[in-house]
DNA sequence: TTGTAGGCGTTATCAA
DNA sequence: TTGATAACGCCTACAA
């Protein structure tokens, strides 16, 4: 790689001198500009990204750290924040923990020593289970910002950027109740010990107990065969006529299983699941959605990271970005 | 953050022994060493990494570079590498193509400034189309590796990790058409504009041939409606008794029009797709498919890049990830 | 055993 | 208008 040390060897001038002119400084002559610009552009001089990074004492780079990113939720947002970032000048590292406590520990732990100006982070399953968190805090104490969406810890301070589970649900509740007069409503979902999970339940048992009707919930997550669950539950229990699924894979394998059953989908039974750009594509007939925008919040993220990481007084805040229920075909 | 010069004051000595007291130097007396590590680690101390990277001239980090990442087989190739970029101390920055060439072209460039030690890259569909891939070669010219995995440029000289696109395909028909005795067997495609897909048609048609059957392609990537493309063929013509999909989505669609036509599957008409981890979970009955080793497949990249990363005299490799034929409930 | 000095590539201050 | 120098934080050859 070129370095200034060699333009300015080449042409027998400083190289603070070569510095100024490639930054365009008014205190160097027109013409010294043209003949460094000129060898800088034959030799293809670009500026050490590190040695910036080390005067500047800023990487312009944001750690990334998701929980998986074949969860096409997860995947989405981080094209939000990849895209928002590059716009911004900024790079990304990304880290996946895999729901794991330790790898979200250890790649927040080697990314705090300098690598990157902030994190962007949606906390471990493990993590979430076992509140363990105090290695998010142990960063934001080293003064480096961190901004946390989605999977979030109330306690923690500091910027988030969430979905509206509560209510995203309890309005695709009320839909299927108050537009389409359904009165045996299941909700089905493999999430319920997340944060998320446990609020979009929430939202579910609110808008049942509104219309005086009983709720049930069928809870998958360390369950084998969810085919297999979901369909014996509609077995036996045929009164079923709408189904409620809060997360992005059992709203289709319910699809899939109410049609085995022999019902019509939606006449018989209407189905809401949860789900983003594509995953209508793969159900027939196409499956109504929650749809979280998460490119959105991939975009707010970067966003209200980068106001962080910009102000020095920089207040801490809580954006919600609204679901939108988009209907499909399973639904009336 | 705490810096060696500040250890060092604190402890009345140089910054050049409290720097080989960390590194353990035997130079340093055990008293020193311990006097500077208690420190060290009452101040959370962590050696600057931009620093390291300055003085080293390498930034153990690899850039990766995709279409997107909302595509499974992308997600799952970026597992593999995160992971095992992880597990040999490398950080990965990722940028996302969107499939456009000019963000291909702008992120491979700004990288190049030092930023990352290699690219693992897939190119973007424009460029693989308009073959347009001067810019990869620029970058490798400028004697940074570059290993490509999966959309391939024949004419770029570099390490590269494929599939066995042509074989995987042929054996899947080949196993519809000797085991199955399937006749009428029709390949559908979102993917025909794809080095990836022109192959994977080719052992469809060269199995075809083999057996002097007819070739049926149904090309929808340019289609608004899929669904009812595939629903349309399936009604003119009832003879298909069998469907092979080269990705990952037409497959689960198919199994879909299939059952809407009310074909019985597997009896009446077999169906392979492609897929990765959870695909078979979105389709019932279960798909079958041509089961890519996404996550192996980014393994083996960052095997290769960190071995030419390494070595003086890396010679230029392919390799070929054997995909497997994963045969779920709409085979017989 | 410890310290000094120089350098990685860049930028900024100050002097010429 | 240009150049010398120092500094970012780290490492290391060499001197003490």
């Amino acid at each position: 790689m070129t370095t200034l040390k060699e333009l300015a060897k080449l042409l027998n001038i400083s190289v603070s001198t070569v510095s100024k002119a490639l930054n365009d400084s008014h205190e160097i002559s027109a013409t010294t500009k043209r003949r460094v610009n000129e060898l800088a552009e034959k030799l293809n001089y670009k500026p050490n990204r590190i040695a910036q990074q080390l005067k500047s004492n800023t990487t312009k780079t944001i750690g990334v750290i998701l929980p998986t990113v074949t969860n096409p939720f997860f995947a989405e947002v981080l094209h939000g924040i990849e895209t928002n970032a590059t716009k911004n000048k900024y790079d990304i590292i990304v880290c996946l923990s895999d729901e794991s406590l330790t790898k979200e520990q250890r790649s927040l732990e080697l990314l705090s020593n300098g690598s990157v100006d902030g994190f962007i982070i949606a906390v471990a399953r493990e993590s979430q289970v076992l509140e363990q968190t105090a290695h998010i805090n142990t960063v934001i104490n080293n003064k480096i910002p961190v901004l946390m969406f989605d999977r979030v810890v109330n306690e923690i301070t500091c910027d988030k950027v969430v979905v509206d589970d509560f209510q995203s649900v309890f309005e695709a509740t009320e839909y299927l109740i108050k537009t389409e007069q359904r009165k045996h409503i299941l909700l089905v979902s493999n999430i319920e010990e997340l944060s998320v999970g446990k609020l979009r339940i929430k939202g579910y048992q609110k808008s049942i107990e509104d219309a005086n009707l009983k709720s049930n919930v069928l809870k998958l997550s360390k369950v084998d065969d969810v085919e297999k669950h979901i369909y014996n539950y509609l077995q036996d229990n045929p009164e079923t006529d709408a189904i409620v699924s809060i997360d992005h894979i059992t709203g289709i394998i319910a699809i899939n299983m109410a049609k085995k059953t022999g019902k019509n989908i939606p006449k018989d039974i209407s189905v809401i699941g949860f789900g983003y750009e594509h995953t209508q594509l793969l159900s027939s007939p196409k499956i109504s959605i929650v749809h979280q925008k998460a490119y959105e919040i991939g975009e707010m993220s970067v966003k209200l990271l980068i106001d962080n990481l910009k102000s020095e007084d920089h207040k801490v805040k809580t954006i919600v970005v609204p679901s939108e229920l988009k209907l499909g075909e399973s639904t009336k």
